[in-house]
DNA sequence: CCTTGACCTTCCTATCGTTGGAAACTTTAG
DNA sequence: CTAAAGTTTCCAACGATAGGAAGGTCAAGG
């Protein structure tokens, strides 16, 4: 079996296959007499358990332990079960993150008047000062630089202390 | 005000400004005589503004259609509204997404003693079929290639399914 | 004046997962 | 034999951000 077939049998393209092995999460393909890749079914299974995890959300390092985890059979469920929960709490965080947002900008549209005048309480939201929604989702988030028409060039007050403030 | 100043004011880091300035989302700034870029508040509030929309989740091509909007003091509001919601839409799209996967994990989770045996629902369905959610979420997923415990190179139906389907 | 340290400059690299292309080779079908 | 389809490797790009190196600049203090 070439690669071709194997990317089509385990849903994985190709191009990830070969990815995926210079990376290290397969080990390297048994090769024809032309140089080609050859695969098994056994290999297109283990390429489908990748494309699967894949699709919930698993990053590839996640994987790597997930395989580890597969192909020792004398594992304990709760190690994987341990992995799907974390991993399940962090995708309702994001969960939670997007929600906000969707929050935040109804709620600006639903002041909209969504008309053809230029007045628009999200355009000067954003401008001005996020919107409230938003601002108590930010965890330490302090005074947002009321520097409007003013044009001091040091004012007093340097807060935000130069980056990692958020992802 | 220089980079540093610019960038404690606005919550965008020294690296991103002038990584907007590459691209083309905030003009080239002015500089000093020794070529030092200076800000006035002016230029603080459109980096207020843009990282109020990276918070709210707009990509930065979205960013510069929605700075377009500002800047144009004869917009409507309409379009303004429109851009909002067709966001909003999106991201909860990426939520339904996300909940499925969670819904996923838990219910693999669920079905798993989390002991010390091996025994564990959660490899097994990555591996052999993924798991009844994830399924239904993917749209024209058909045969999945129940090739398991056989050995063979190149079973007979390998290439079943010659026709690119997927990425 | 000179040093020190904070700040600024450009340029290069990396991340993560995936896709794209180019150039060359092999296999398969006609 | 030829043409098409498949494969190989290598290189680059995406989006948004972070890190660092090497060097120039500024302000304060000795």
């Amino acid at each position: 079996m070439n690669i071709g077939q194997a990317a089509r049998a385990s849903g994985v393209s190709a191009k990830m296959i070969r990815y995926y092995e210079k990376i290290g999460l397969i080990p390297n393909a048994t090769r024809s007499g032309a140089g080609y890749r050859t695969y098994n079914s056994s290999d297109v299974h283990s390429l489908y358990f990748i494309r699967s995890a894949r699709d919930l959300g698993f990053s590839v390092e996640k994987i790597m332990k997930l395989l580890a985890l597969w192909r020792d059979r004398d594992r304990a469920s709760a190690d994987v079960k341990d992995m799907a929960l974390a991993h399940a709490a962090g995708l309702k965080a994001k969960i939670a993150e997007l929600q906000a947002m969707v929050q935040t900008l109804e709620y600006l549209a639903n002041h909209c008047h969504g008309n053809d005048r230029p007045d628009c309480p999200i355009i000067e939201n954003l401008a001005e000062r996020t919107a409230a929604v938003a601002t108590e989702r930010r965890a330490g988030v302090q005074s947002k630089a009321p520097l409007f028409g003013t044009d001091t060039p040091a004012s007093s007050r340097d807060r935000a202390s130069t980056g990692t403030r958020k992802a």
